[in-house]
DNA sequence: TGCTCCTGGATACGAACAGT
DNA sequence: ACTGTTCGTATCCAGGAGCA
């Protein structure tokens, strides 16, 4: 069986700090779904006047958030209806401090690029002969793009082959949508609609909009966690649960990993009480 | 099992804003 | 300046998920 997978990565950045970062996302599914989902996402794009925009986290505004709006339905869809589709999806979280050799900031990024392909999809659960196309973001990685495909040839399975290219995120719609996710899910899980604007005790309108637009996605997740697994929560930013089976990194349709490195110690200054209410946890 | 985190809903009040 | 609306805070209440 032939997979592709689309993968990027979103709130890398060190300054500011905030609470989760590293978020990493990919979408699975197979050539023949991807295909299907650009021509809807493109039509929808015509329907909106926004057929030469690329779909973007740090793009959304009030004037397309209609747009927006539409193309969840269109994820949703494709995520629930095509059962060869997963989501996955690992962030860290600076209330973990990693005590380990430390080590520059790009070379963080892929050590945890690589943790997130290796452990998230569950490839040791696929049956023998699969093959993965595994699509990375060309932008993001461009002056280390060297780099990271020898992390990656590390990736090695006995069931599992894979494939790494590296492709424009302005001509995928898959990737896109990545960046839509995880943009939301940062700004979400970090509050950043909190971060007033100098002598401003409320959102401006923008970010209020932003912040019901995470929301959105964040009831997407659920949804499609509450179909396919039957949970009545579901928590974002909380690691899924395998109901004590292994297989369950497989199978799932929806997966979110918090990855704890295993040499740490905790940093309760990034706990939520230590913030104020309603504010952005950032440093 | 108890704890924390994350989430929901309801209600009430007052401050901040937008439009006129 | 006045008005009506929206937003933020402060209460309660509730529960699920995951972890130690």
């Amino acid at each position: 069986m032939k997979y592709v997978i689309y993968a990027d990565e979103a709130w890398t950045q060190s300054n500011p700090l905030y609470r989760y970062h590293c978020i990493f996302g990919g979408l699975i599914s197979t050539e023949n779904h991807f295909k299907v989902l650009d021509k809807q996402i493109k039509s929808l794009k015509k329907q909106h006047n926004y057929s030469s925009k690329e779909i973007k986290w740090s793009r959304i505004s009030v004037q397309n958030i209609n747009f927006y709006n539409d193309l969840l339905q269109v994820v949703e869809n494709f995520i629930n209806t095509t059962t060869e589709t997963k989501y996955r999806q690992m962030f860290m979280d600076r209330a973990y401090r990693y005590t380990g050799t430390p080590c520059s900031e790009i070379e963080t990024q892929f050590k945890i690029y690589y943790q997130f392909l290796k452990h998230c999809f569950g490839f040791e659960h696929a049956t023998k002969n699969t093959y993965i196309t595994l699509k990375l973001d060309t932008h993001s990685s461009h002056y280390h793009r060297h780099q990271l495909t020898e992390y990656l040839k590390s990736l090695v399975f006995s069931n599992v082959k894979i494939k790494v290219e590296f492709i424009d995120s302005k001509k995928s719609c898959a990737l896109q949508i990545c960046d839509l996710l995880m943009g939301a899910a940062g700004y979400h899980g970090n509050k950043i609609s909190w971060d007033l604007l100098p002598g401003k005790k409320r959102r401006t309108k923008n970010q209020l909009m932003k912040a019901a637009f995470s929301k959105n996605v964040y009831e997407l997740l659920k949804r499609i966690d509450a179909t396919h697994r039957g949970s009545k929560a579901f928590n974002w930013f909380e690691t899924t649960g395998t109901g004590g089976v292994t297989v369950a990194r497989y199978n799932h349709k929806l997966r979110i990993w918090k990855f704890i490195p295993t040499l740490h110690v905790y940093d309760p200054s990034w706990e939520d009480s230590a913030f104020p209410k309603n504010a952005v946890r950032k440093k």
